[in-house]
DNA sequence: TAGATAATTAGATATTTTTCTAAATATTGC
DNA sequence: GCAATATTTAGAAAAATATCTAATTATCTA
């Protein structure tokens, strides 16, 4: 895991809003955008930078794209984040 | 929990290994400085961003200042990263 | 109280990030 | 193939962040 791509792009409001919004399931970047006041050129910027961090996955479908969680990479920052404070039942212990 | 002040804390990997270096147990500001080629005005910068995200805790000891850990705000954060992902054995479940 | 040490605050600069507009690419359906 | 729709890429401007030097605050000790 990219841990340094991965913080980055959780730091954003807008981007973990976009992660909320794809737990219902796959949308496409249209769908998504949908929900946000900015122009499609900057959410595709913040696609690529979740995309970067491995936090979700693409699929073309026609003219659209559709976006999807990749929920083992959750699953890592949270064992991570788990790991990082001491005492306390340590989970994976990698 | 300030989410958004806890994730951009988590961004910069300066504060990242500050954490890190606090897992022993608590230290001066200086004993954490000696580890980053940084001046202790930068230092001291981000001690205040992972301070405003309540990640640390300080107490004057003397001249000295000492960081300590906040692990509760650590394991807030996992549980809201593992409740972010859809499916799998939701955790708290607010 | 004066000098030394530890740390923070103030203010400036450099870098990074977010956002925008405009242009480009991909795909559909006529 | 052409127009329409969906999305991304390029390039620039605006906003936020990290870093530095210099000055300030707090504490200790001689």
């Amino acid at each position: 895991m990219k841990q340094q791509e991965v913080f980055k792009a959780m730091a954003d409001p807008t981007r973990r809003a976009i992660l909320k919004r794809l737990q219902g399931g796959p949308l496409t970047a249209g769908e998504i955008g949908e929900a946000f006041d900015i122009t499609p050129a900057s959410l595709s910027h913040h696609f690529a930078v979740l995309k970067h961090a491995d936090l979700v996955r693409t699929e073309r479908r026609g003219q659209y794209i559709v976006y999807s969680l990749n929920s083992t990479v959750f699953e890592d920052l949270a064992r991570m984040l788990l790991d990082l404070f001491p005492t306390k039942g340590k989970v994976g212990g990698k």
